[in-house]
DNA sequence: CGATACACTGACCGGACGTTCAGCGCGGTG
DNA sequence: CACCGCGCTGAACGTCCGGTCAGTGTATCG
């Protein structure tokens, strides 16, 4: 059945709100954003964002899990396939610093649902919808990492643990690139990450003598 | 001068007001963090609040300010003397997160305080106050860094982004200790970032060969 | 023991914000 | 053209919260 008018209203609707609530969403950060300004970004009234969301909360969910899929689409595509280790852990790292690079608004809305507020009954369903993306997203890299202990190419280390140390890592990074006025080029952050993953920072004593 | 009696009263509620503020912001969030419900856990009306700070403003950022104090004072312990780059590394990290294990509470706040929030006055004024801590604390890493490149113990790289993602990736982990029942260890889980940090994680083609 | 000072209290105020809903205008229909 | 349905609007409502201040209890002093 092909699209009826409504629908394509309807879609161009709730695409507009959600674009509207993740710009006000990383101007204000997630407290201060409100129903008003979010409804004036995206050049509708306050009462035409309830036809569409049933309250604030479904709204913040709903737009934080469109945008993650994005995110979750890009990292399976960069996996796609099989490489070395060194290549997947590569594709990783540059689809994560592009994304966020893309989405730069998107970030404070990531950042603000990492840890939840308010009552416990609203911790609790914030809980029940985002941790699990983000779970998703550790689960994906320490599945990768797992493999690649099982192949003999990494040494056997907790892959959860190395998982989040990546991630977090790798973000706080993001999070520098965003905030400078020149980053330097995406490739050599990624190579950063991944060099000092692999290899660590020591030098060691044999290319020291060398030297 | 010895302390009058007014003088020890006063330090007694300011201290009970700071304590009470962060259980409440580490068990609601900053932002449903009510002056209502600080005054209750600190045991005093909430106009009591008020004839010690300014407002909740003044309220956060000095209790912020009191709590990472704190945690800088035991990261300078950690640094106290001289030994080789791996044993500062390894004392920063357990002086972390012993912190922070000793102090659960204020890992919230100190999480909340990352991204300024509100109006952009408001965030001005948070990033005056806050993010100089952040600063100090990802320099001070920073500085080590350097130093070891200097001495040719570590390779040449950005210390400033190999501090973030060290100090970024570290607090992840202590996000995960922080929510599990029985954490591993610390010293575990010290020695699982040192020794990344330090030697990677790829095992080396001669290691493997010799497998 | 009264008088004075003052730390403390908590009801109250003003404003902000999420949510609702009566009504408006516009495109479609007979 | 008159009527209708409906998507949309934004004023109004209830709630909540930071901040105030007149009043209260208590310690101190003459």
């Amino acid at each position: 059945m092909a699209k009826s008018k409504e629908d394509v209203v309807s879609e161009f609707r709730v695409q507009s709100i959600q674009e509207a609530a993740i710009r006000v969403i990383s101007r204000k950060g997630m407290a201060a954003a409100t129903m008003q300004e979010i409804a004036e970004e995206a050049g509708v009234a306050k009462g035409t964002i309830y036809l569409y969301f049933r309250d604030r909360e479904e709204l913040v969910e709903k737009t934080f899990e469109t945008a993650i899929g994005e995110l979750h689409k890009r990292l399976d595509a960069a996996l796609e396939g099989d490489g070395t280790f060194e290549e997947r852990l590569r594709a990783v790292m540059t689809a994560q610093l592009g994304f966020f690079n893309e989405n730069r608004e998107f970030f404070r809305l990531y950042h603000s649902l990492r840890m939840p507020e308010g009552t416990s009954a609203q911790q609790r369903r914030q809980k029940r919808t985002c941790q699990p993306q983000f779970r998703a997203r550790v689960d994906r890299l320490a599945g990768i990492l797992k493999q690649a202990m099982d192949a003999g190419e990494v040494r056997p280390l907790d892959p959860k643990r190395l998982a989040l140390f990546l991630i977090e890592g790798s973000t706080a990074i993001v999070l520098e690139r965003l905030s400078e006025d020149a980053p330097p080029p995406e490739t050599e952050d990624v190579e950063l990450i991944v060099s000092t993953i692999l290899a660590g920072i020591a030098i060691s004593k044999s290319k020291r003598s060398s030297h």
